[in-house]
DNA sequence: TACGATAGAGAACGAACGTTCTCTTGGCAA
DNA sequence: TTGCCAAGAGAACGTTCGTTCTCTATCGTA
């Protein structure tokens, strides 16, 4: 059928919905069911089994992040300001009124002991980030141990945000970034300067 | 019952080590029985239901956290050191064996939507890890916006690591933790060299 | 109108959960 | 030895889960 895509949206979008709110493990199917308006088998003709919906609903929690990232780097011109603007998009994230935590860590610590693909669904979105994040940090022509220290920062600040309750996490970490960001370049353009060529 | 305590401990302990490892939701009450080797009639007589066994576990954790924090504490003399120490802490801990994540943003991940008890203790504890920070930064001589900066990236250390898994996530955030602390002391001395008194 | 395929609604299934109840055993006072 | 209470083992209860199955209604085609 070709409205198979669409219903296997608004199923995604209903499970999201619900697992984000509750946690996978404590909705139900059926509940999914009636979330989407969508019947039990229809659920099952496109979805083999709970953990593959599970893993959409992450993949659809990767591109809503790429996107938002993506939209965020837009408005920045440098790659510092690319960098800096991961945290002012998360800043926007934790004054959404339902937010509590990223998807990947919470599902993450969940399923630990659970589903692998589950587990390497947040290891491969995590990884990514870190890609990113050291692309820039090149870009920027900083150190590139500069990179993690950055990711690290983001990812405190969704934890910190998510458990403490307010946004302020997005501000801190994003200082954070400032002053590692400038000691950073400033020792690289010393050592360059000693060294040049 | 005079062994009342040891029993209880037994069991905290055992269901400590079965929730860790896969979670709360997926352990049932009949594997702690077994785990400890208590009768459930035992368990329910000291712990009323399974959501108090899981803060009596988050008890247990807390305890564990201080007693590690303050003996990495103990071998540093200044403020500064002891803020360092944290992450050598935390990098011994991310190299044991079975580390997967705090427990506290596991269980928060797992139970955000169901018990509120369990995610007051998270947002206790965490809370708790800030105020900590936020002395040493106070007995360094250091500006107090650097405080959450360094608790932002001892959490995001411990879900990195847990993630990503291996513990390179400590000395990555350590590294940070050195640029901020230099940089937020010689802010400092500067400033009241600037203006003494 | 008759018919075959499709899909919705939800009953049904076996398993597992948290919690309670029953049965049995063992140790101790008299 | 007899009677009694504490406690262990685990059966039982009612619910909920993921998944499958049955029944029924609808629809396009002849």
């Amino acid at each position: 059928m070709i409205d198979d895509t669409l219903t296997a949206n608004r199923i995604v979008e209903a499970a999201d919905r619900l697992f984000y709110a509750r946690g996978v493990q404590a909705v139900g199917m059926d509940a999914i069911r009636g979330e989407a308006g969508v019947s039990l088998k229809r659920i099952y003709s496109l979805f083999p089994s709970k953990d593959d919906l599970t893993v959409a609903v992450l993949h659809r929690r990767r591109d809503q992040w790429n996107a938002g990232i993506a939209a965020s780097a837009e408005n920045a011109e440098t790659a510092r300001e690319k960098l800096l603007a991961i945290f002012d998009f998360l800043d926007a994230w934790f004054r959404e009124p339902d937010f509590h935590g990223c998807a990947f860590i919470n599902v993450f610590g969940e399923l630990s002991g659970g589903s692998e693909q589950v587990r390497q669904q947040a290891r491969k979105q995590k990884q990514a980030f870190v890609d990113y994040v050291a692309q820039l940090v090149e870009d920027a022509g900083a150190p590139e141990e500069l990179g993690p220290q950055i990711a690290i920062l983001a990812e405190g600040a969704q934890t910190t945000a998510a458990i403490l309750g307010g946004p302020e996490a997005a501000a801190q970490a994003r200082a954070a970034a400032v002053t590692l960001l400038d000691s950073a370049l400033e020792r690289n353009a010393s050592a360059t300067a000693q060294q040049p060529g």
